[in-house]
This record gives structure tokens, C-alpha cells and sequence, in this order.
RNA sequence: GGAGAAAUGGCAGAGUGGUCGAAUGCGGCAGUCUUGAAAACUGUUGAGGGUCACACCUCCGGGGGUUCGAAUCCCUCUUUCUCCGCCA
């Protein structure tokens, strides 16, 4: 959610900004600040309202206390005609309050100055790529059929179970899965982050939080008997543990990953995109999450960048960097680079990290503050990253590394596996 | 799931209708003393709105009510604790 008091002061920016998101801002940004100028004066009128009736009341008080009860009693049908004006001007000032929230939830983060203008993925920069491209043997497979084949991930199996998108993974297929996920945390806590273990569903608060809600409700998947939503990325949960904090200045830099499964309803997705471990409903993901000083924030996602690219290297696979642009950009992100690692059997780039920095966006909607030196309550900056989404990493490494005699299993895996090939 | 108790500032904990945004202790910050530190002493120390700055307003788990006036009384929800039941 954005400050009023930076739509106020950097408007025409802001406006700019938006536009690279193919937004026109104006119009919603002066409704904003019209809002709250109307917020204000309603506020102060209830105010002065309220102080004229609080005065009476103590006046009263006061009279009761030195027996004039008469005097008293004269006063008391003052406070009538008061209070009936202040209850309306609350509802009034609640009315307003309700619409401008709204309208505020509605308004994307605005895109950092590096954000390049565009509308769809095509338009997003790529700014960094690695890696060789294997050349495979003639008749390589894409991953869901080498699954098969070796018998290690059954998505009939989890149809049967639970529904499409819910894959069974088994054998060397769940061990693998396992080592990713340990090898993912071993180098996250080795980089400093700590480890936490959090709920796998969150409470309607928390996905207002991050943003989730209410821009993707229909998004997460929703236990309507306890109203609980499953969570669509351990970033909800994580960032939300510091939901109403202030900080002490010296805490910085905050530094966490978890491991969690991750589940989305991807409504509307559909054709052969989603084949196999391409898209799911249910999948495993290793998160990190920042909470920084505001003029550390792109020091850090520098830094997280840095990490995923030191992993990919380390798992030898073809990957490529992207500067998403305004019009693929998550709506609570100023900043975001997404990590593609390059599935040779499907001959196609399968995104398996996003990299943000929120900036105040989410702070402002946690109430996520830390105390300046000057004693002032500010608000921190949050940031996340996949380090990493499984399931197209394993797509990665099924197709990448398929030879005639089987899969051979990157080299840092094995000690996590306890074998060297799916054969 | 059943019965009972509770929810107050960073923490502990007083406060049962008016002068309570809230005693006291601890912690934090600043100072005195000290070569320095500790101890001791003094001062200061919740959040939000509003204002050039004050004034002023709101907040004692959430919501609603009674009253001229609510941390305090009533209703309701949530959470926590104790006991019982069930259970990985």
C-alpha cells in the first residue's frame, strides 16, 4: 500500500511510474488525495466535537462532586445535540476511511526507475545469463516423460488422490526432491539466513499483509470452515511474523528462509504450458525473506541475486536473468528479477525464482516500522526470493542432465541423494 | 469437545464509573559521579491522527451497548492459562 504522504509529495512521479505498469494513475491518485482531504476535515470536525463533549462531561463531573446537582443536570442536555453529531460524524468519517482503504488496495507498488516500460514477458530485459546448453542425445525426452520412464513422479497417481496438478513423487523422485530442498536450506542459513519452520495456512490478516489479498483472491485456495487461506508462497507467513512490529534500527538486517509447500488454484491456466512439473497446484519452494533498512533494500536484493546465481552455478544448469517489466510485475513489488533455467528437452526458459523488493509497499500495510536514530517510527523495507521453487529445477535437471544410461545427478547433489544416477 | 480463570505500555504488574494515557518495578535512552566501566543518583521513555509548532482527538485483546462520563459495568467474538475428555 502506498504513503499518502509520498502520493502527495512525488504525485507526477508517481504517475510517471504507473505508466510503465499501463496504468493511468492520475485520475486514482487524485481521487486518493481527495479522499483523504475530505478524511481530514471530517476528522477534524468529530475531533472538536468530541473535545466540546469530553469538556462538558468533566464539567458535570466536577458540579456532581460540589453537590450541584441542578447544574449538573442543565448541563447534561448540552451533551445530547453533541453526541448525536459526533456519532454521525463518525460514521461519516468511517465511510470515507472504508473507501479510500480501498481505493488504496487497488493501487499497484510503483516500479522502481530501472523498471523497463511493457506489457507482457516479451517485453521483460534480460540482463544476465549463464551456463552451458547441453547438447543431449537424439532422442531426448521432456521431463514428464522421463518421469515415467524411471518411475519416480506419477501425476496419475495424484489425480487419482487429489486432482490434476498434485503430482506423486516417488523413489529416487522423492529423494531427489528432499535433497533439493536440504541442499536449498544448507546454502541459505550457510549465507546467513535463519531457518524458521512456519504455518502452512495463514489467517485473512496475514494475506492482506503481503498484498495476496485482496488483489489474488481467487488465487489461494480457501478453508471456508475456519476461514483460512493455504498458503501460495512461504513469503505470506514469514513476512507477516513481524506484522505490527517496531523494530529496534540495530536489528537489521533481517534474514530468514523456510522451506514450505506452496499451493495455488492457477485458475485460468491451461495447454500444454502446464504439462508435467511446468505448473501445479501443490508444489515445494525454499523462500527467503529480507527485512532491511530502507537505504540497504537494493544492497540486499543485489546480494539475494548474487545467491541464486551462485547455486545455479553450482548446480551446472543454463539459466538466464530478467528485469521484469512494469507490465509483469507483481503487484506489490517496486522491483523484480525472475531467474530462468533453460529446459533443453522442451526448448524453453521455466521460470524457478522471483527476486522483489517490496520497498514500503507491504510495510506500510504490516505495519512493519523500525525507530530511526532519530526515535521516529519508520517503515522498513521487505524483500523475497525463491531460493529455490522445485519443481522446474527438477524439470532442469531431469532434462538437462539425461543421458542414454539414465539422469546423472549434479555433482553437489549426490552427497544429499546418496546416489549419483535415476536409472 | 466440556468446566473454570484471564487479556492493561518493550516486559512484569497496579488500577472496579470522573482529575487515568494509566501507579510501581525491570528494561531502554540521556545526564551526574568515574581515568573508564559497574554501582548509586537525577531526568526521560507507548502508538496513531492532527498542527509550522502547540492545542486537540483516538487507542487498556476485537466488535457492540449502558452512561453527561468506561481500562473499570453489560453483551459478543477471539486468544491464553488450568482441569477433564480425545489424540499424532
Amino acid at each position: 500500500m502506498l504513503q499518502l504522504q509520498a502520493i502527495r509529495d512525488h504525485k507526477d512521479t508517481f504517475i510517471k511510474a504507473l505508466k510503465k505498469r499501463n496504468i493511468d494513475g492520475a485520475s486514482l491518485l487524485e481521487n486518493v488525495l481527495d479522499l483523504d482531504d475530505k478524511r481530514k476535515a471530517t476528522q477534524t470536525q468529530l475531533d472538536a466535537t468530541l473535545a466540546e463533549s469530553n469538556k462538558l462531561s468533566k464539567e458535570i463531573g466536577l458540579l456532581f462532586k460540589s453537590g450541584k446537582g441542578q447544574e449538573a443536570n442543565a448541563l447534561k442536555e448540552k451533551t445530547g445535540s453533541l453526541k448525536e453529531s459526533s456519532k454521525q460524524l463518525g460514521e461519516q468519517l468511517n465511510s470515507i476511511a472504508e473507501e479510500l482503504q480501498n481505493l488504496l488496495y487497488q493501487i499497484p507498488n510503483i516500479p522502481h526507475e530501472s523498471v523497463p516500460a511493457g506489457s507482457t514477458d516479451e517485453d521483460n530485459e534480460e540482463i544476465f545469463r549463464e551456463g552451458d546448453i547441453p547438447t543431449l542425445i537424439n532422442d531426448a525426452q521432456p521431463h514428464w516423460e522421463l518421469a515415467k520412464k524411471y518411475d519416480i513422479i506419477d501425476f496419475e497417481l495424484g489425480v487419482k488422490v487429489t486432482g490434476a496438478g498434485f503430482p506423486v513423487y516417488k523413489g529416487k523422485g522423492a529423494r531427489l526432491q528432499r535433497a533439493l530442498i536440504a541442499y536449498f536450506l544448507d546454502k541459505n542459513t550457510a549465507a546467513g539466513y535463519t531457518e524458521i519452520q512456519v504455518p502452512h495456512l495463514v489467517n485473512e490478516t496475514s494475506g492482506y499483509g503481503t498484498g495476496q489479498l485482496p488483489d489474488k483472491e481467487g488465487q489461494m485456495y480457501h478453508v471456508g470452515d475456519d476461514d483460512l487461506y493455504l498458503i501460495p508462497t512461504a513469503e505470506v507467513p514469514i513476512t507477516n511474523l513481524f506484522r505490527d512490529e517496531i523494530l529496534n534500527e540495530q536489528k537489521f538486517p533481517i534474514c530468514y528462509t523456510a522451506y514450505t509447500p506452496c499451493f495455488r488454484r492457477e485458475a485460468g491456466s491451461y495447454g500444454a504450458h502446464v504439462r508435467g512439473l511446468n505448473r501445479l497446484h501443490q508444489f515445494d519452494k525454499v523462500e527467503l525473506v529480507r527485512v532491511e533498512h530502507p537505504e540497504k533494500s537494493y544492497q540486499a536484493l543485489d546480494g539475494m541475486v548474487e545467491h541464486v546465481k551462485e547455486i545455479l552455478r553450482e548446480l551446472k544448469l543454463p539459466y538466464r536473468i530478467l528485469r521484469l517489466c512494469g507490465g509483469d510485475l507483481g503487484f506489490t513489488s517496486a522491483l523484480t528479477f525472475d531467474f530462468e533455467v533453460f529446459s533443453t528437452a522442451q526448448d524453453r526458459w521455466l521460470e524457478i525464482s522471483s527476486v522483489s523488493n517490496f520497498e514500503t509497499y507491504q510495510a506500510n500495510r504490516l505495519k512493519l516500522r523500525y525507530k530511526d536514530e532519530n526515535g521516529k517510527s519508520q517503515f522498513a523495507h521487505t524483500l523475497n526470493g525463491s531460493s529455490l521453487a522445485l519443481p522446474r529445477v527438477l524439470a532442469g535437471i531431469l532434462e538437462n542432465y539425461q543421458t542414454a544410461e539414465g539422469i546423472q545427478i549434479p555433482e553437489v547433489l549426490i552427497p544429499y541423494c546418496g546416489f549419483d544416477k535415476i536409472e
